[in-house]
RNA sequence: GGCCCCGUGGUCAAGCGGUUAAGACACCGCCCUUUCACGGCGGUAUCAUGGGUUCGAAUCCCGUCGGGGUCACCA
C-alpha cells in the first residue's frame, strides 16, 4: 500500500505540514527543574470539585518549580459545549488564586505563545499529525458506522464481554486503496484510527508519580484518533497538545489510568516523549448502602464549585481542605504556622495519597470555622456583605443601613485570644443571630421548670442592670441567691438537692427569654446591644 | 467478563521490617465556666482476610474478599 498516496488522498485540503507546525511551538526556555502543567477541562458549564482539586495540584507544581501553568479548553465534542463555560472556569480559577499563566478567552484575548488554547481551533494541527501517521502506515481511515452514545456502547460491550478478548482490531485496516478511493468518491465520511501493534498479551510498565510502577497490558485497540468530523479524540489531542505545548507533568483523574497504554502507543507512533503523570484519586461520597460513589453533579451539590460560594464558605477553607487531602502533613504545618500564607507550606504534588478520599463536609466546616474566627468584625462585615449582595439580596438593605450595629453583633466573642467559632459559612449568620434582628424563636422550656422560669423572669425585671459586666452579673447573682439558687458552684455540686439550680440555671432562663435559644454567645454583650427596652419587652412575654 | 487502582479507627491519615500503631475532624468524659461555646486534660475506636517469607510483618510475596475505575467517533 502506498501510504503517502493514501495520506494525500485523505487530507488533500490540508496544507499544513507538521514540520511547519513544530516551528511555531519551540521548546520552552525554563529553569532546569521547572514543570509545565495544565488544567484541561471540557467546557460543560461548571467546575467540578475534582477538577478544581487537580487544578490546585497543577498550579502548585508549576508555581513552586518556577514553571508554567496554563489552561486549555478541551472542546472537541461540539455536542457538549456550553456557551460561556470557559469564562466560568477562568473566573473560579482566578477567584481562588489559581490564575493560569496562559489562557484564552473565547472571542477575546489570548495570553501565551502556545495557543490556540481551544482545541476546536487546533483542528489543522491534529490533521497534520494524523496525516503524518497515515503516511507512515501507522493509522488508517475507517468508514464504519459510528457508535454513539451510551446505549450503543452498552450493546457493543455486552458482545465484547461475552467473548472476553481485549484485542480490538478494526476491519477497515484491511481496506485497499481502491476501496478507499471509491468510498471517498461516494462522499463517505471517515474517521482515522490508530493501527495498533498490540497483541493483547504483552505488557508495558510505567511509573506513575503518585502510585509508583504500574504494569499493564499494552494497547491493542485500533482507537479513533480523529472522529469523522476530523476533530481529535481526547487521546490524540493529549499526545499532540501536551507535546507541542510543552507540558511536563500531566495531572488527571485516575479514571484515565486504563487508557495509559493507548496514550503510550500514540506517543510512540508520533515519535513523542511522554510527560510525567500524576493520576489523582477521585473524590467520593458514601451512598445509602455505605459504598463509595464518585462525587457527581447530579447527586451531590458540593460537586459544583459554585456550591461553596453560594453557601458562603471562605475560599481559603476550601483550598486548605483540599490541600490537606493532597499532603496530609498540611494540617500539622498549619497548626504550627497559623498565620502563614499557604505558599510557605512545602507542598509536594508528587506525594499525593493513593487512597480514595470521602468528601468530609464536617472537616471542611471545622477548617472554615477556624479561619473565620480569626477575622476582625470589620472584615466579617465586608465578607458577609459581599456574600449577601450575591446570594442573599433581601438582607443587603439592613446590613448597609445598620452597619455599625451589625458589626457589633459580629464582634460578640470575637477579636479576643479565644474567639468563638460557630460561623463557618456566611449563610449561617442570619440564622445564628436572628434574635439580634427581630423576634426570638420560642424555645419550649420544660413543663416542670416553667414555674421557676417565670419566677426568675418576673423577678429579673427588678435586677436588670447593664452599666457594666460586673454589675450585671452581681445582680444576677443577687437575684439567684434570693430565689434559692446556688451562687457558689462547688456548694451546688456538693448538694444539688438543696437548691433550685445554680447561677447557670438562672442564666439559661434569661437567655431563653431573650434569644429564644438555649445557646448563644456572651449574654451580657447581647443584652447590651439589644438595649434595656427591648430586653424588658422580651421578658414581659413570659410574665 | 478482561485489565487496572485502592483497602490502617466513623472520616482524613502518619507509618517504608523491630513504634506503647502519630496527628486532625467527629464522638464521649472531666476541668474551667455565667448557659452554649471557646480553651485545657483525658478516653472509646483501626492495620479487610487467609497463607507464606522472616528471629520478627500494618510494612515484603501470593491468594481471597470488599470497594472503585475502565473497556465510546465523551472527556
Amino acid at each position: 500500500m502506498d501510504y503517502k498516496k493514501l495520506a494525500d488522498l485523505l487530507f488533500s485540503d490540508n496544507k499544513s505540514d507538521f514540520t511547519e507546525i513544530e516551528k511555531k511551538y519551540p521548546k520552552r526556555i525554563l529553569a532546569k527543574d521547572a514543570e509545565v502543567t495544565r488544567f484541561a477541562p471540557s467546557p460543560t458549564g461548571f467546575m467540578h470539585l475534582g477538577g478544581f482539586f487537580q487544578a490546585l495540584i497543577d498550579f502548585n507544581i508549576a508555581k513552586r518549580s518556577g514553571g508554567v501553568f496554563y489552561l486549555r479548553i478541551e472542546d472537541t465534542d461540539q455536542k457538549r459545549e456550553v456557551s460561556g463555560a470557559s469564562a466560568i472556569i477562568l473566573g473560579i480559577l482566578t477567584e481562588y488564586g489559581l490564575l493560569p499563566d496562559e489562557y484564552q478567552l473565547k472571542g477575546g484575548v489570548t495570553v501565551g505563545d502556545y495557543g490556540p488554547y481551544y482545541q476546536s481551533e487546533r483542528k489543522e494541527i491534529y490533521k497534520a499529525y494524523a496525516k503524518k501517521l497515515v503516511s507512515e502506515g501507522k493509522a488508517f481511515p475507517c468508514f464504519c458506522k459510528k457508535t454513539e452514545g451510551l446505549s450503543d456502547v452498552k450493546e457493543k460491550r455486552e458482545k465484547k464481554f461475552a467473548v472476553g478478548v481485549n484485542e480490538d482490531k478494526d476491519p477497515c485496516r484491511n481496506l485497499t486503496i481502491e476501496q478507499i478511493e471509491q468510498m471517498l468518491k461516494e462522499g463517505k465520511k471517515f474517521s482515522i484510527r490508530l493501527k495498533s501493534n498490540g497483541d493483547g498479551v504483552s505488557k508495558i510498565k510505567f511509573e506513575d508519580c503518585g502510585k509508583g510502577e504500574v504494569e499493564m497490558v499494552a494497547n491493542s485497540i485500533d482507537a479513533i484518533l480523529l472522529k469523522n468530523d476530523l476533530m481529535p479524540t481526547y487521546h490524540f489531542a493529549h499526545a499532540v497538545d501536551d507535546t507541542l505545548m510543552g507540558t511536563t507533568v500531566v495531572v488527571r483523574g485516575e479514571e484515565w489510568l486504563p487508557s495509559f497504554p493507548l496514550h503510550k502507543e500514540i506517543f510512540d507512533a508520533l515519535g513523542f516523549k511522554q510527560p510525567k503523570y500524576i493520576h489523582t484519586p477521585l473524590i467520593y461520597k458514601f451512598n445509602e448502602k455505605g459504598n463509595r460513589n464518585k462525587l457527581s453533579k447530579r447527586k451531590h451539590p458540593e460537586a459544583d464549585m459554585r456550591f461553596f460560594d453560594k453557601e458562603g464558605y471562605e475560599k481559603q477553607a476550601v483550598v486548605e481542605y483540599l490541600i490537606n487531602l493532597i499532603n496530609s502533613n498540611f494540617e500539622n504545618w498549619r497548626k504550627a504556622n497559623p498565620d502563614s500564607p499557604i505558599s510557605e507550606f512545602a507542598f509536594n504534588g508528587f506525594k499525593i495519597t493513593a487512597n480514595t478520599p470521602i468528601f468530609d463536609m464536617i472537616k471542611l466546616n471545622d477548617i472554615s470555622k477556624e479561619i473565620i474566627s480569626k477575622f476582625s468584625a470589620e472584615r466579617c462585615y465586608g465578607e458577609l456583605l459581599s456574600w449577601a449582595r450575591e446570594y442573599s439580596t433581601e438582607n443587603v438593605d439592613y446590613l448597609v443601613k445598620d452597619k455599625e450595629y451589625v458589626t457589633k453583633v459580629l464582634n460578640i466573642d470575637r477579636e479576643k485570644p479565644k474567639p468563638r467559632k460557630d460561623i463557618y459559612k456566611w449563610s449561617m449568620f442570619f440564622d445564628l443571630f436572628d434574635y439580634m434582628f427581630g423576634v426570638p424563636h420560642t424555645y419550649e422550656i420544660d413543663e416542670q421548670k416553667k414555674t421557676d422560669f417565670c419566677e426568675v423572669l418576673k423577678t429579673y425585671k427588678d435586677y436588670l442592670e447593664l452599666s457594666s459586666k460586673d454589675a450585671w452579673f452581681d445582680n444576677v447573682k443577687k437575684m439567684a441567691e434570693k430565689l434559692g439558687y446556688a451562687v457558689d458552684n462547688k456548694a451546688y455540686k456538693a448538694n444539688p438537692e438543696s437548691f433550685k439550680g445554680n447561677v447557670a440555671t438562672v442564666c439559661e432562663y434569661i437567655r431563653v427569654a431573650i434569644t429564644g435559644r438555649k445557646n448563644s454567645p456572651d449574654l451580657y454583650e447581647i443584652m447590651t446591644l439589644l438595649g434595656e427596652k427591648e430586653i424588658s419587652d422580651r421578658i414581659s412575654q413570659f410574665v
